[in-house]
DNA sequence: TAATATTAGTTGCATTTGCAACTACTTTAT
DNA sequence: ATAAAGTAGTTGCAAATGCAACTAATATTA
């Protein structure tokens, strides 16, 4: 691995910046014209829906979607607000709670999914042969763990 | 290309949200900490840079940095105000306006580079190899070009 | 050329978000 | 056991953003 930034990686880090926004921007519309949850709604009813139980506590809930914690706080708020989570103060740690999915938050994950799969297809997989996917996948999920090679 | 979004194509787009995420995060966090311009005005600013003349229309701008039209009109306002850019009314239409680059904006860019350089190092670029760099590179452009293959 | 439609950009308003300070509870150290 | 430090989550406040409505200028049409 390179020591330096060359101009090569500088190219694949633009790449990802303009496809990452640029889809996004596009199934945000769709999602938002055919009135289904936003991603972050996604995100977050997706999280709960793969842990265990359904549950996550706030800071891993926090930390999956990527958001600070007070940030978190509020959009769990809203999410319980209009039913599709609720929040259960946890009996062994009485400091904390847990969000959990309910029955409505799976309608709305199930409901939103037919639009985001169908954007997930049309502005990004449709571009990639099923080797190509496999490969940004190896690569990407390599940065993401973001392995400590040289941290200092 | 497949009709349907597969498990695999599936696993790439989480990939990209995951390495998109956490990466800008870490990259803005730097940025923050070093006190160099955040990513927002970073894109505004290098996208000016790279422009003929250094100017850019605030439409222009606004397709560069993937940002609404009003939104970016009051980002315009902050970098005007804090005089990294500056706005100059168009004569052949006097409807719109121009960004251009201010001598401080450059200077900007200039002092956030190596902070931001070092985060794309640090984060991601160290990851991949050149060649990995180039292929990522390839695939995600194609995704972002989002050529019409069956648009409807 | 006058009337109409279109385009560029801005602004009011509501929503989302982060930081820092706060409360409440738990863990660690004395 | 008590004090101090740490952790989970919430809240005040300010900043960033999008939509829809607006102004001003240009382009189109009759």
């Amino acid at each position: 691995m390179p020591e330096i930034l060359d101009e090569g990686h500088l190219d694949a880090w633009r790449a990802l910046l303009n496809a990452h926004s640029e889809v996004i921007d596009l199934i945000e519309r769709d999602l938002a014209r055919e009135h289904r949850v936003p991603l972050r709604f996604y995100d977050v009813l997706t999280s709960l829906a793969k842990a265990p139980g359904g549950r996550l506590r706030l800071s891993e809930l926090a930390d999956a979607v990527v958001l600070s914690r007070s940030g978190l706080s509020r959009l769990v708020d809203r999410l319980e607000e209009i039913g599709l989570i609720a929040r259960e103060i946890s009996n062994e740690d009485r400091r904390g709670a847990f969000a959990i999915l309910t029955r409505k938050g799976k309608q709305a994950l199930h409901h939103a999914w037919p639009v985001y799969g169908k954007g997930i297809q049309k502005y990004f997989a449709r571009h990639l042969s099923a080797k190509e996917a496999s490969i940004l996948n190896r690569l990407l999920r390599r940065v993401s763990q973001n392995h400590p090679v040289n941290r200092r």
